[in-house]
DNA sequence: ACCTGAACACCGTTCAAGT
DNA sequence: ACCTGAACACCGTTCAAGT
C-alpha cells in the first residue's frame, strides 16, 4: 500500500477558495464595489464563491447581518485617531463624522441598510468609542455625548442614504427634480413661508451643507442638557 | 329587437370599484395599515382592485412614486395650524414635528423608503411651509430656517426609519440586542469612552431622547449661521 | 457535522395582444 | 385609448438528502 502522504492533487478545481465567513464577507464587499449593492443577492454571492444559495445560511444568519459584516468590514480601514490628539477635538470629530459620511456616500444602499440595522462589530464599536472620547475630551457631560453621538451617527447616515441614492438611480433623481421643481413653483398664496425662504432652500453645496449640520448639531448637543436620571 | 335601454346588468361583479390613481392610493395605504408594508405588492394591491399588475402601471410609474403618493395622502390628516399662531413657535413646531414622527413610527419601512425619496406633493409642501413659518416666526434667519427644515425633517424620518424597525421586526431586534450587549460588555481596556460613559449610552427613554434631539436641533440651528451666498 | 440541489413561495416590470 | 394575460428575469430562505 501506498503510504498515507498528503495528496498534492491540487486539479479538482482551479483553486476554489475555502468557504468561511470572512470569504464570504470580502467576495461581498467586491460584488457590492463593482456593481451595486442592489446586485449584491445571495444567489449572486454563492455563485461568486461557487456554491449554492443555501451554503451561505452556515455562515450568515440572513442578508441583514451579511450588510453589517459588510459595513463593519469597510470601517475598518477607518482612520481613527487617539480621542486626544492635540485638543483639537472638534476638527478631528468633524473630519473622522466625514470620513465615516464619505464611506457611506459611495454605497447609499448599504447606508439606507444601515440605518434600520443599528450595526455590530468590533469596528463599529471603535468609531462609536472615538467620537465619544472626541466629544468627552471637549469638555462635553457624559450624557449629551452619548445621546450625542447617537445623533451624529444617524445624521451622518440618513445624509448618505438621502442624498447618495439619487446619484445611483435615475428614478430617484427624478423624484427628486419633482421635489425641487414644486418648491420653486409654489405659489406664493398658497405657501408664504416658502415663498419668503425659496432661494434659501436652494442655496449651498452638499458639502456646505453637510458642514454646517455637523456644526450645528456640536453647538446643540454641547449647549442642551439631558433630563436628570431617574 | 329590444329597445336599447341602459342595461341594469349589476351583477357582472359585486361592485367593481372604478380604477383610478386615488382608488389605487386608498387600497395601498389600506394594504399596508392592515399588513405593512412588506407585503403591499404591485401584485397584492393589482389582486385587491381585482385586476392585473400591469394595470397599476397607468396610474403610477414605479413602487417609488406609489409610496411617496401613500405619505402624502397620510400627511394630509395632520394637523398644521397657522405659522404664527400665538408667539408659541417653539411648541408648536414641536408638536408638528413629534406628530410627523409618531406618524411614521406607525409604518418604519416606509419611514425608510422616504428617506431615499424626498417625497412631493401637496401636503409635504404644506408641511414644509409651516415647518418654515414656525422658524421665521421664531426670528431664525431664512438661511437657517431653511437649512434647518431639511435636518429636521431628515431627523423625524430616519428616527422613525431606525427604531421603528425594530418593532415591526424580530431580526431587527435580535441585532439591536447585539449593539446593546456589545456595548454593555465592551471591556474597558479596549474602550475607554464608551466604558466613562457606559451608562449613559442606555438612559432616557425613546420619547425622552426623541425631546432632547429635537431641543438639541433646534438650538443648534438657530445658533449657527450659515455660509454667506458667493 | 458540514454542505447543497431543488423546491417553495414569491417579486417588479414589460410588452404584445386584446377590446 | 385604455387595459391586461402572460411572460421575463429574477428574489430570500428552507429542508430533505447527501457526503
Amino acid at each position: 500500500m501506498s503510504p498515507r502522504r498528503v495528496p498534492v492533487s491540487r486539479r479538482d478545481r482551479p483553486a476554489k477558495p475555502a468557504l468561511s465567513r470572512e470569504a464570504a464577507v470580502a467576495a461581498a464587499v467586491a460584488i457590492m464595489r463593482d456593481e451595486g449593492l442592489e446586485r449584491l443577492t445571495m444567489r449572486r454571492l454563492a455563485a461568486a464563491l461557487d456554491t449554492g444559495p443555501a451554503s451561505l445560511y452556515v455562515y450568515v444568519r440572513n442578508m441583514a447581518e451579511l450588510h453589517g459584516a459588510i459595513l463593519d468590514d469597510l470601517l475598518a480601514d477607518l482612520e481613527m485617531s487617539a480621542p486626544d490628539s492635540g485638543g483639537q477635538w472638534q476638527r478631528e470629530l468633524t473630519r473622522l463624522l466625514t470620513a465615516y459620511t464619505e464611506l457611506l456616500f459611495q454605497y447609499p444602499s448599504l447606508a439606507r441598510s444601515v440605518l434600520s440595522l443599528r450595526p455590530s462589530g468590533p469596528s463599529y464599536l471603535r468609531l462609536i468609542d472615538t467620537l465619544l472620547g472626541l466629544l468627552l475630551a471637549g469638555g462635553v457631560p457624559a450624557g449629551q455625548a452619548a445621546w450625542g453621538v447617537d445623533l451624529l451617527l444617524q445624521h451622518a447616515t440618513a445624509t448618505a442614504a438621502e442624498q447618495g441614492t439619487r446619484d445611483e438611480s435615475a428614478d430617484a433623481d427624478d423624484e427628486h427634480q419633482l421635489l425641487v421643481q414644486e418648491l420653486r413653483e409654489a405659489p406664493a398664496g398658497e405657501y408664504p413661508s416658502i415663498a419668503r425662504a425659496r432661494e434659501e432652500l436652494f442655496s449651498g453645496t452638499g458639502a456646505q451643507r453637510l458642514a454646517w449640520a455637523v456644526t450645528a448639531l456640536l453647538s446643540g448637543l454641547s449647549a442642551v442638557p439631558v433630563p436628570a436620571g431617574p
